[in-house]
DNA sequence: TGTAAACCGTAAACGGTGTAAACTATTGCT
DNA sequence: AGCAATAGTTTACACCGTTTACGGTTTACA
């Protein structure tokens, strides 16, 4: 029997939320996060937060992952904009809504993923546990898999450190419907993940030829090469004018 | 006909040497960066500071520079250990030395390569025209495309944002020994490097399993899949072990 | 129902940051 | 010698995260 929140309970995560909320209006409005900042927004004064968050880089976890939450949602809603039985343009469209918000919100891209996760021991691991992006994209990979059956290296060719991170991730995802003996998606996920956050991080950071930063043409190359590693180089014809209209959407 | 230097002039170089090396000290030790650090180091106020720098992010910038151009030169004795006629063995030792050095030194590696770049007309340009990593990297893969004559795409096969981004790069980098239809080795190299900077950025933000970082093997894989991309399949036995044992050093 | 405890906010203060302004020696040049 | 540029100072302002001590308010319990 689920015991009813108490008024107090209630009002505190309401609390908890207005904090998030208001973080997130000020970042979007291009201020900086700070306790004082928020507090004020708030009509409190910035030792108040402190009966809700421990300290500051505590308030910027909570706050990130909030922002994971709600873009991983709109990436999601990009992906839905392409047929089911399609998922390598499911993909490719995810992809690009995730590298547009980067580049649109850079603040809010920073703070999630360019972030140092300070503690190996994060307090509050607890809030990784589901809904990142992560696993939305470990989804379409293993859509993809499901139809194209593309090869994914068995656990006994991988790396022993890496057969064993796939096998038992820290972070315990929904992982039921990937089999463990399947567990080189993982790994395979990876590898897409490192290219992307690669060019993207570089983007953002305007560490590139701010030419090719807005034609999207590495961005795009990346995908290229890393959908040509999924068995879709054959598809990229295909695929390609998707990929560029959902660019220039 | 040169003018000489003036006394004044040499003792504000010498100054702004010392505000670098004091800074970098800072970092080195675990502290912050600060205008009011680093002016206490040196036995001044911090608004002193101000006759050698408009604001922090200048600051921040010196030092960004001045770390880039230490840490290449460490990669590039890297590169040194190996034979002048292995310019395969010579790029992967240098990729190590880089990823090795970024571990070892988080903060600075932040401060250079994780720093977004505020102005897309930056002040100080001049700065960036040598002794980038980048270059240390271009020379490489022109040494390695010297003796293997591994595929470059053509201007022609570019998109054309990119031609034209290779063709007349905005940092004037020595590309002199590179001919204007050889310019498809820049897109080659920002293919290699977005990749890298994907695996090590992730690595050093501790974005990943801690089991994969701590065994260098996406680090590895990646380096893998770009040097096949470079027509180098057939060597990576032969390179493997070199990297693991560049690695393992 | 009265009381003690838990909670949520405040004000004040500490030490830290970047930065601006006014002022003062000192240096270098004419 | 005298003037102007330079390089430092002190002072001040407006922020920041964080701690402490203190009041009310709400809850829970005897």
């Amino acid at each position: 029997m689920v015991q009813e929140q108490t008024r107090r309970e209630r009002q505190r995560e309401a609390t908890i939320d207005e904090i998030v909320r208001t973080s997130r209006q000020l970042l979007a409005e291009g201020s900086e996060l700070s306790l004082r900042a928020v507090a004020a927004s708030m009509g409190m004064t910035a030792p108040a937060l402190y009966r809700y968050v421990a300290n500051y880089q505590e308030l910027v976890d909570l706050v990130a992952f909030e922002i994971d939450r709600a873009a991983t949602a709109t990436f999601e809603a990009a992906a839905n904009t392409q047929p089911v039985d399609d998922p390598g343009a499911r993909l490719v469209c995810a992809s690009v809504a995730f590298r547009q918000w980067a580049l649109a919100n850079k603040r809010e891209f920073s703070l999630v993923f360019a972030n140092p996760v300070a503690d190996p021991s994060c307090i509050r691991r607890d809030l990784l546990t589901a809904a990142s992006s992560g696993q939305l994209f470990t989804d379409l990979l293993h859509d993809l898999w499901v139809q194209t059956g593309y090869r994914i290296p068995t656990l006994d060719e991988l790396p022993a450190p890496v057969a064993e991170a796939v096998r038992d991730p820290l972070i315990p995802a929904d992982l039921d419907k990937v089999a463990p003996e399947d567990r080189g998606l993982i790994w395979v996920y990876m590898q897409g993940w490192t290219m992307l956050y690669g060019v993207v991080t570089l983007e953002v950071f305007g560490h590139m030829d701010p030419r090719i930063i807005e034609s999207g043409e590495m961005f795009v190359d990346t995908v290229r090469r890393y959908a040509a590693g999924l068995g879709m180089a054959d598809d990229w014809g295909r695929l390609e004018p998707i990929m560029r209209a959902a660019l220039a959407a």
